[in-house]
DNA sequence: GGTTATAGCTAAAACGATACAGCAAACTTA
DNA sequence: TAAGTTTGCTGTATCGTTTTAGCTATAACC
């Protein structure tokens, strides 16, 4: 059996003695549908099957308008968290029998442009996308023209967009109470300086935490740039410690690396002089020499997730707005234990 | 600007008032070549632009079987050295005006098979593919059927297929004489239990070493299994230790990282009971209490190398077989010094 | 002045799959 | 038995491009 295409629908009309588009109505099992006999379906199939026959995927899109592939636009495809979202994706994609075509905005608006355009020129069905700072308009622009997406990781609040992310609120929260319940007195975040709602989310679950502890004005959020998070890190963290923060809850994948290595290089004991809390999983959390606590993202149940809503939405023309938040787990060990 | 096309060649015809063929011949830059006039050529390109042309891929590719678009299979696109191969070869690809499709095997050639075939039905151009283990008919039946294809990571000797990957044989015997260079004495490697050809390179560099430095009664290899080399990884070592090994030269990434976690977990002190080095940058490398030295791959340089050679073989229709090696470098930290 | 070049364009047939309209034969029905 | 219904199939236009062959003026030539 070759892996080699080229037989056609005609070629096997040709070689069964029927019309195309009676093969046509066969292997896209309509043919109860258009009154095709039994037998000559059963036949149809078998030389189908004979001749290996796949079926050209330009020339199904091109009549079609449809290509049962997704767009996928993702921040950096490098960066782990995205490297398994993608992976999932792809995974979830392949069961119903879509592919997926990858895109990496960079974080850059105008990038994520063009790649959404040239996303939509190879005609996906719909796009799942992880906006950046910057892209409502584009956003909006692909909604106002029933572009189907669903966004992903960061929800758009008051648009009218279906999307699918962790409850950053919750897991920040949690997350921050822990440090708290374990006995830091003075937890400080650090975080992106940017408005995207899962990054606020974020910051409202620390602030709340904080609040709700009575420990309103030990509020203390250090912001990095999305750009080089690694320089700012490293003159941010003794600013935080001079200002008696003990513990961090450090807001992203990234931000987190950025500030183990900070840490590290400045010579901090993790838990001893600080507490730490980072997100999502990692294998220099669990190497580090005092294993780093996280708020874990589900990433597989994500994944899957959007796109069950994305293909919902292609398939059942479901024309309401879904927007799906799926908890977080904490994962403790020692970082965030204080001794 | 919309994003959103739907403009076809007829309607740009119509507007400008001239046949289809001419403003395809214009936006082809075939004009010249056909004779078109230079105020028509102007004209239609000025139309087109008004009218935000995108052109339909679908149509493209059903009329002349090219795509503009690779295919890349490689092992698993979560795991951190083929994300960043991913990344590289996007956007080297976009550079070129192609797009690229992914897929992973798992390192499992049924899936392989899979993705590969899925991969041609989207009527890739062309197939750059990371082979697993017992995928060489595969490839054999690809290279017969003419369908270009470049392997990366893993050449193929013996086979008529281009290749381009790092010189692991060079790569491997420098790290290992930087090793006995260092002062350990018996240097152990831990390989995955396979043929493909970049795992027999870093064996034969290891080995080749090794008795180079008149130490060839001291060669201990660990095999352990691809499928799951974290279990196996906790069991070898130790064995390894009590046949006196006091340095270990680890074969990936994967098992660099699942090492790590079992010498943790034994509880080891690097360098000063063994000396480690490792495979492809990490961040775990870096953070380890003692900072890990490892044979970095210059991905993005790889990356580069295996487009380029991808769309020569595509656009110039190079018959002839390329195996492309590239140098790799040994970055050195504190867990490879000894003391 | 009649033939041949040449410049500038168009018509039409593909590529492969799909869907609509419709045709012929067999079978009902009154 | 004539009219109508059902069954099983086919012809053909279409999606948006590309490409080959060819058409019509005008210019060049002897």
């Amino acid at each position: 059996m070759s892996i080699i295409k080229k037989t056609s629908l005609k070629d096997i009309a040709a070689k069964a003695g029927v019309s195309p588009a009676l093969v046509s109505f066969v292997l896209n099992g309509k043919g109860r549908e258009h009154r095709v006999g039994e037998q000559t379906i059963k036949h149809v199939i078998k030389v189908a099957e004979e001749m290996n026959y796949q079926p050209n995927v330009a020339a199904k899109s091109l009549r079609s308008g449809k290509s049962r592939a997704l767009g996928v636009v993702l921040s950096d495809i490098s960066n782990p968290f995205f490297a398994q979202t993608a992976r999932g994706i792809e995974d979830a994609a392949a069961k119903r029998g879509y592919t997926v075509l990858f895109g990496s905005s960079d974080e850059y608006a105008p990038k994520m442009d063009l790649v959404v355009s040239s996303l939509l020129n190879r005609s996906v069905d719909g796009l799942i996308i992880v906006p950046c700072e910057g892209s409502e308009d584009t956003i909006r622009e692909l909604v106002r023209n029933d572009v189907p997406i669903v966004l992903f990781d960061r929800p758009m609040r008051d648009m009218n967009v279906s999307s699918v992310s962790m409850n950053n609120y919750a897991a920040s929260h949690k997350a921050v109470l822990h440090l708290i319940g374990s006995g830091f007195k003075k937890v400080g975040m650090i975080a992106y300086d940017i408005e995207l709602a899962h990054m606020q989310d974020r910051v409202r679950g620390y602030s709340d935490a904080m609040e709700e502890s009575g420990k309103k004005s030990d509020i203390t959020i250090g912001y990095v740039k999305i750009s080089d998070p690694y320089k700012m890190a490293r003159k941010i963290i003794p600013r935080l410690i001079d200002s008696g923060v003990d513990a961090l809850f450090l807001a992203t994948n990234t931000i987190s690396l950025a500030c183990l290595h900070a840490i590290k290089e400045i010579g901090i004991k993790i838990p001893g002089q600080m507490g730490i809390l980072g997100f999502d999983g990692n294998d220099a959390f669990n190497l580090f020499y005092s294993p780093i606590s996280y708020v874990e993202q589900p990433i597989p149940t994500l994944a899957n997730k959007v796109v069950e809503v994305m293909i919902e939405k292609l398939e059942n023309r479901m024309a309401l707005v879904n927007n799906v938040q799926i908890e977080g787990k904490l994962v403790i060990r020692d970082s965030s234990l204080r001794r």
